[in-house]
DNA sequence: TGTAGGATAAACACAG
DNA sequence: ACTGTGTTTATCCTAC
């Protein structure tokens, strides 16, 4: 992932998607992460400190725009948090929020969301219900989330279709049955390339280095591709959001490590057991590697990028995707998956992993100034105090 | 400095 | 004819 371009939405022509804004509000994206467990929080002044000092838009970081966007456009389904706020959740809340002044949130707003097309397209398809859509929806669900691209400059969509067509993360379905009226196809994600989107979520790069508090009790349901923006607000170096990852999921799914995956469903973003696809952060941060190394010759290097988000496909490849459909993948594919998946699972011993990846990941979080509302902050922060002496 | 990943633009073909 | 969709190519920028 590069960095983060917060470009000028009125440099060029505007689009005028609005007519696509109806679209979202029929998916029911409970995303989200309520505002409020963030914005009591270390983070949340933090955030305010650097917003107030920094003052123009144009250095809005990641971290303000995740804050103010994401988890204030994100509902999570996790309506027990909205309604009864965690401990952490106190008066700080309104002290932010009253402090940000709207005319702040406003242009943060406007800032570009730091995620590359290839995962806003991911979330996109992972939320909807049918895991496929089409590309006005496609386009829908990314102005519904990320109000920047209803100004920003057009060309937008041009670039998320062309994802579409040259990332091979995602396959195009017919729509044959039932066809519905409308141009295209719908598009989903190839459970081939589902871990690897998720290592690419889960890598994304959020520079500086703010602290951040991360809600003390997240129930394992509320992992979703929101939840891992929230998480990822976590300034990590991108070499560390693997194992701090993994490490809150450690500390809020409880029974993790038990829970037997279900290797014939799809892998779904709320499922905790989904993200955590390797123990090694070697083999997590390679997101080209294993099953992405086949990505065949192209007439550019480029177009044989390796990234999850940009595993651009050879032809033939997608030549023979036509039948693919999401919710009835072939033996074939869905064996790869559940082999992907095994593999993953077995990578090592999961307590083993817990330890390693608990310490691993609390030294991360302390190097990186996060401050944590779990315990295992102070289990972790024990550890370097333990380590220092 | 080279490479890779990602964004952007543009052109073109095709279908509704 | 227009618009939306899908594909392809090229170029630029940035991080590593």
């Amino acid at each position: 992932m590069g960095p983060i371009i917060v470009m000028s939405p009125d440099s060029k022509k505007a689009e005028t998607p609005g007519a696509l804004m109806e679209h979202s509000a029929q998916r029911g994206v409970c995303g989200t992460l309520p505002e409020a467990e963030c914005a009591s929080s270390p983070l949340a002044t933090s955030l305010d400190d650097r917003s107030s000092s920094s003052g123009g838009d144009e250095e809005l970081t990641n971290l303000n725009w995740l804050h103010e966007n994401l988890l204030q456009n994100f509902t999570l389904g996790c309506p027990e948090a909205q309604s009864s706020p965690t401990p952490l959740l106190n008066e700080t809340n309104s002290t932010l929020l009253s402090s940000s002044t709207s005319a702040h949130r406003v242009e943060s707003v406007k800032s570009k969301p730091p995620f590359s097309f290839s995962l806003l397209i991911y979330m996109a398809i992972e939320e909807s219900p049918t895991k496929s859509l089409p590309v006005k929806d496609i386009y829908g669900w990314i102005l519904e989330h990320f109000p920047y691209f209803s100004s920003a400059p057009a060309g937008w969509k041009n670039s998320v279709r062309h994802n579409l067509s040259l990332n091979k993360c995602f396959r195009k379905v017919e729509r044959s049955l039932g066809k519905v009226n409308g141009k295209g196809s719908l598009w989903c994600v190839d459970p081939e390339y589902r871990p690897s989107l998720i290592q690419a979520l889960k890598k994304q790069h959020f520079p500086s280095s703010h602290s951040i508090c991360l809600p003390s009790a997240f129930p394992a349901s509320a992992f979703s591709p929101s939840r891992h923006l929230f998480l990822q607000g976590c300034s990590l170096k991108e070499s560390d959001i693997d194992a701090a990852t993994a490490m809150m999921l450690l500390n809020s799914t409880p029974g993790l490590q038990t829970d037997s995956c279900d290797l014939d469903s799809p892998m779904d973003l709320s499922r905790p057991d989904s993200v955590l696809v390797s123990s090694d952060p070697k083999q997590d941060h390679n997101y080209s590697s294993s099953s992405f190394q086949h990505c065949s010759s192209s007439s550019s290097s480029s177009l044989c990028s390796l990234d999850g988000s940009g595993c651009y496909p050879a032809p033939a490849r997608r030549a023979g995707s036509e039948g693919f459909h999401s919710d009835d993948d072939s033996d074939e594919e869905r064996n790869t998956n559940l082999h992907v998946r095994q593999h993953l699972l077995k990578t090592k011993h999961p307590r083993q992993e817990d330890e390693e990846l608990q310490e691993a990941a609390g030294s991360l979080l302390h190097l990186a100034g996060v401050h944590c509302g779990l315990d295992l902050s102070k289990r972790t922060n024990y550890k370097l105090e333990k380590h220092r002496k």
